[in-house]
DNA sequence: GCGAATTCTTATCCTTTGTTAACGATTTGT
DNA sequence: ACAAATCGTTAACAAAGGATAAGAATTCGC
């Protein structure tokens, strides 16, 4: 829990103009109530049964989301660097969320607080535009649930491995097997075989050809 | 397409009010944008292909949501009384929708437009206030669909329909059992396997020790 | 670099679900 | 009220996926 550096501040600051530009005096103000998280590989950013009172914007590293289920680990997202990460939920309604974040690698994470944004929404300095932004951030998030809805309803868990397969996404080249598996709402013994009849679909028609 | 009558306004105002809070001057702005949709039963809210430009809110009836794949409707979604209604994505983004919005029963529903809201973001009697409510309502869309995708992550189908069972709303009464099944994932044939187990759990144990 | 842990694959067996079709009940339109 | 369409259940069979276990490959910690 460190204050930001400027190259910190300098990259969020770059990658927040997607959805709002700043003033040089509405983001030294907007700063004030930003700070860095550093999580080692296992560490939590969340936890499930607490309130999540931070929304964090991955600067490095990735990291899962998860339920547990019957004392076993459920994995239902990953985010990568550029992405926000929290539990929104849990965050937004300020109730224990249901689900644990977790680094898989080690990150570092810009992050402001709900009390923060609190204070920011009563500045009358900075408010609209805090407002704006973030109307445009949780419209951004409807649309990547939209998506993530349609593909559960419209796509077997094998469409959405070649989803990903086909995808700019890093998910299948840096993430364990198993957790992708949880991901696409398999076992990871099914995903490997979704995945020889991927690589090898030749060979079972041959037995039956040949 | 008709102009809202005072009591649909009246309605809707107050049940806008777990939002925000409008003024007179701001109400009669906003309202000026509003205008009633009339669906009569299996009519189109939006359809998919074309870009949704209305966000609406249902008076009276019930709509769903489906995909077509491989020429066969998926359900994945069903919307009633007092819910907002729209292909969020499609409408945010004004691109085409992937999914088609029909009305299940006769509907009402009070609806503003893509462009009315941008007049709206640019009026500065109310664009603070449109901000926030924006907002608000973009968030208690993501609790929505955060809620959805838990669902979908741990849940089994069989579990979600004693969800659906044991929740206050009307899914399940109102609704024609094979939309219920396409929306929990499986076949109608399935959804109704799953039906007797509940129902009479005891006749599979009895042919197996009598 | 070596032992331990983790990860991925493969095989076997078994349960569950999908597919198709038939039948009865209910609903709908006229 | 009656014919047609829709809907829900059941059965039989096929297909797919889960559970478990064993072994190979890879990664990790010291």
């Amino acid at each position: 829990m460190k204050y930001p550096t400027e190259l910190q501040l300098l990259f969020f600051r770059k990658a927040l103009e997607q959805f709002v530009v700043f003033t040089e005096r509405e983001w030294d103000i907007f700063a004030g109530y930003l700070h860095v998280k550093t999580l080692k590989k296992k560490e939590y950013f969340a936890e499930a049964g607490k309130v999540c009172n931070e929304v964090g914007f991955l600067l490095r590293g990735s990291i899962r989301y998860y339920h547990v289920k019957d004392g076993v680990e459920i994995t239902g997202y990953f985010s990568f660097e550029n992405e926000f990460v929290s539990a929104y939920k849990s965050f937004l309604t300020q109730t224990p969320s249901t689900a644990s974040i977790q680094a898989m690698e080690n990150c570092q994470v810009i992050c402001f607080t709900h009390s923060g944004l609190r204070d920011l929404f009563d500045n009358p300095l900075v408010n609209y535009k805090i407002e704006r932004f973030g109307r445009l951030v949780a419209e951004a998030l409807i649309c990547c649930y939209d998506d993530r809805v349609a593909s559960f309803v419209t796509k077997t868990p094998e469409e959405r491995y070649m989803e990903l397969l086909h995808s700019n996404n890093n998910i299948l080249t840096r993430i364990p097997q198993h957790y992708v598996a949880n991901y696409l709402g398999i076992t990871p013994v099914s995903l490997s075989r979704i995945r020889r009849r991927i690589l090898k679909p030749q060979h079972g028609l041959r037995q039956v050809t040949g």
